[in-house]
DNA sequence: AATGAATGAGGCTTCATTCAT
DNA sequence: CATGAATGAAGCCTCATTCAT
């Protein structure tokens, strides 16, 4: 448990140097991995393919990974953990209650930041998405490392919101459930499911911002 | 082509007979991948396994299905076709003038009525999410078959709601996608991500309505 | 345990009809693997090796033995079950009584009997004692179903000729380790350390019963 | 040949100081080598296991001992040269003629020191018997180097004892091998087959050596 | 002398598919 | 129609050995 926590931490805290400590085969295997699972899926790439692409022998895959699962694993938890880091930053609530007057520049800060960091990590958030299900080592991270994590902090900021009126009452995981999922709408959309249609970020930022917060009626019904 | 589009429209007009013309033996088989392939993947799957679960040999597989990606495509076929069975009726547009008078009627029809559709039909709908982006087969036919046959309809139906100024001016895609959003949101919470939870279905139907259409503002702000 | 024993007792009354119920492939690669694991030894023996003296795929060894572990365990527990054969008959005590009047017959018998049974499965044998030390499994079977069943039927006899004052005082163990020690050392170095050597098997039969009863001190000293 | 003539000299003659030139690492390499090659056979251990367990770098075994096979067979071949070295003293005859007035006495003396011997090199015993059927190398150095030097003057240390008549007439050859199975039985049984029990040994050798001059018959009979 | 990353051949095993029964 | 033994390609992984540092 102990040693689980700490690799979590160190990866968490690793989240600015890339790459970190890397040999340069390791990085040209991930990047490989990489661009084959989100291709192909991960129980349907083989190693041999992954070490072709790299352009490095079969066997040196597995002097840095001990499994095909390892290397998967490898992947997907630094993306979880930087999923998380904008919730867990030291003062996440101090810099909540100096920025965001308001729940909708709080939305829309977020939605920009997360959207910027989907796009850029689009392939390594495709396999995650794809084989949680299938990992139960990876349901575990998500389950208890990324959900608490967030879903606390930002509980507790939709109830200050709606201690001040700001917000409907309703249950706070009901209301989050539904502005998640416009903005996640969006961001999966976007950089998911039609990476090359033409995006005008800004405005559909807006858009789903204004959507959470007025709906669908217009004023002057 | 004709051959396919003939097969699809056969699993369109085979709505009502579930299983129609097809052996003890190979409801069995059908029944067995749908359970494996939802819970390991297809690719993960082995024929084997599926044989033994649906109790059959492995070479009676290959009778029915020519290939283990025939069998992925015979059952994710007529859930797409079911997907879109209540946009293409014939009367659709009838329907629609006759029963709901406002917007939020017709979104509430179709949530509740999707719901249904997902929670009875969830491992195959999962199968089908998972394996959309790895097979250019199923990715032809949402593409061709699916999306477009549902888009088009649900676009007219918003467009004559703002015309009304039922619906606040918008690109009416934007406008679906949103919408949309926030009912996936809830089904596929429901019925996939959170199944053992308790839901009140009714409720959440009521609230994600209310939330398309009134946003997150409350009334006396 | 009811299994393994079942098992056990199962290979011991297919004593006679060898290789029963044994595909023609699945005799093949018997053959083939115990030709190979005599001459390699087992760790040093590769399953596409075996498959090619075999005359089949390498796939089909393992449809007939799950691992190759299971192979080399389908080829030892056989032998070792023959190896107590003569031991477990039914009325062994009763066969004794009868037949052998003095305890050199019954050396002279037992010897006679093993090295007919070691020459005929010499390459077994060998493997067996090989890789013994190396497989827990196939210790256990030796340590709770060979040695017991053997050694337990054997010390009675020796108490008895010893009861009668045919055989020295000693503890029957010491003196059968001694006996035995004799009677093996000839057996194994004419089956399996200098088989092409020429031997009277029955002059050293011979020989041997009769160092075992009167030593190396001449009559007439 | 002069090479490997030359190095079996060497090892005799290093007989006294063990070890000998051997830097710190390969002392420590030989003897983790040693360890698992008892344990688990030569063919099923690697040598990154053995650079483990000597904490060396796998590159530091392939710089003192070429291949694995190399290691090996500098594992064996020291033993195998201590193990006629008590027959290859110079003055062995000499020895013989001044210290045993009977053979009992030149048994006990063999087999007290060859008992100890093996003991101490008890891994490296069960190494060199487990390996040999399988390395034609070690096969010619027993065959050539340890067999003959050995046999040769036992054989005529045996005919002088038959000449004296305190051995009976037979085969010296025959004779040994019974005599030496006795001693052998004790000798590996305790050693190597059940070292854990408790053991009497000086009464166990003087059993084997009664038993080999007298053998089972009572003295009354 | 020592290291350990890199190699690629080869090991065991699984798998989708075929075919004789 | 159904079976299941047989196949051999391919998958994941290990290993002895090499070589630049």
């Amino acid at each position: 448990m102990a040693d689980e926590m700490d690799e979590w931490l160190a990866s968490l805290l690793r989240l600015s140097d890339e790459d970190d400590k890397m040999t340069d085969k390791q990085i040209k295997i991930i990047q490989a991995a990489v661009e084959i699972f989100a291709e192909k899926g991960y129980a349907a790439t083989s190693t041999s393919e992954i070490a072709q692409k790299a352009g490095v022998a079969e066997g040196t895959i597995f002097r840095h990974y001990r499994t095909k699962k390892d290397l998967l694993i490898s992947i997907v938890t630094p993306v979880m953990a930087k999923l998380v880091a904008p919730f867990v930053l030291r003062d996440f609530n101090k810099v909540l209650d100096s920025h965001y007057e308001h729940f909708e520049d709080f939305l829309r800060a977020v939605m920009r930041n997360r959207l910027d960091f989907v796009v850029k990590n689009a392939p390594i958030i495709k396999i995650m998405l794809h084989e949680i299900p299938f990992h139960p080592e990876l349901q575990r991270q998500f389950r208890e490392k990324v959900f608490p994590q967030v879903a606390d902090r930002v509980v507790r900021i939709v109830q200050r919101f709606q201690d001040r009126n700001e917000l409907v009452e309703m249950p706070p995981f009901a209301l989050l459930r539904m502005a998640v999922s416009v903005m996640a709408g969006y961001i999966l959309t976007r950089s998911l499911i039609l990476p090359d249609d033409d995006w005008d970020d800004e405005a559909e930022i807006e858009r789903a911002v204004a959507f959470i917060m007025h709906g669908l009626t217009p004023a002057n019904h």
